[in-house]
DNA sequence: ACTTTTAGTGGACAAACGCAACTATTCTGC
DNA sequence: GCAGAATAGTTGCGTTTGTCCACTAAAAGT
């Protein structure tokens, strides 16, 4: 008679997600998680730790000089006020500067620092080497695929298309 | 001569993402904070609202009865005292219980209430319509792929696999 | 027996986010 | 040109959430 083993009644490796296990929501959430932990150890001291939504906004600010903050809240998914928080904060950090838009009072430009251009240089080989290598023994072709399609569902859900 | 339109200068739906257009985290972050709002929408009211890992405890405690917390911690990516709060806040609402592991004097097993089993049938429709809502318009086989991929990952990342 | 590992608890602490209220500016309709 | 609605941004508030760390108890390893 084989020895009755100790141990959970069940152990990790077998349990069954239940419906969670054909679920896409479940999926995101989990590796989600484990993207942004996995980001903010690359981002070691970057100070733009907590990536979040600041990596989004050095990029786009970057790329787009004299962006608006409600342009980039409403890509990264957030308030208006959560968005003018993370302005200041990379205005303390001298990321970026914000200054008054001319065609409109209520408005604000943002703009690059010469030290905000450095760090965009960085954390975009970060975020790309982060990504490739998180999904590396996932097929290439799988990889196009899946970006297609969440791609398409991001740009719909952040109103983006039509 | 055409009327020089005001505006921002670079409107929402033409604003590319940099490099974040081709990274699979960015999307999968984004795509994140939109399905947890959606889900917390249809849990209105349901006291497992903040659905982090209340869900999948909720539904790992009933399809696993007597299944252990840091299991459960494990599977939803969490530290072990994320997790004993979780169940505390659970056991408040009376959805599950937690009693000693008779095999195990560390351990602790958990078990579902009736109000939690009810719970869990109802949690378990909202969350599968959640995901066929959400990902709606992505063809039926995309959906199947998407999900194989996206299993594979999180097996891996959460250490389930070899 | 002694040491190491594992399960769970509790406290302190820090961020982050959303909501709601408020100001200022611009737009719309008449 | 004016009144009212909409938009951009700010601020305060409250809540939630998670992480780090130290600590206890029990079991496993040697």
């Amino acid at each position: 008679m084989p020895v009755k083993k100790k141990g959970p009644p069940y152990p990790v490796e077998t349990v069954g997600l239940d419906v969670l296990e054909d679920t896409l929501s479940f999926y995101i959430r989990s590796i989600n998680i484990a993207l942004s932990r996995d980001l903010d150890d690359r981002l070691e001291g970057l100070d733009v730790a907590r990536g979040t939504g600041k990596i989004t906004t050095l990029l786009l600010v970057d790329s787009h000089p004299g962006i608006r903050p409600s342009v980039i809240a409403q890509l990264i998914m957030r308030d208006r006020s959560a968005m003018g928080r993370l302005v200041d904060q990379m205005i303390d950090h001298e990321l970026i500067t914000r200054q008054a838009a001319p065609d409109d009072g209520r408005a604000q430009e943002l703009h690059i620092t010469p030290k905000g251009a450095d760090l965009a240089r960085k954390v975009r080989k970060i975020a790309t080497k982060q990504s490739s290598d998180f999904f590396a023994d996932v097929p290439e072709k799988d990889q196009k695929r899946l970006l297609d399609i969440l791609r398409r569902v991001y740009r719909r859900t952040a109103g983006l298309d039509q």
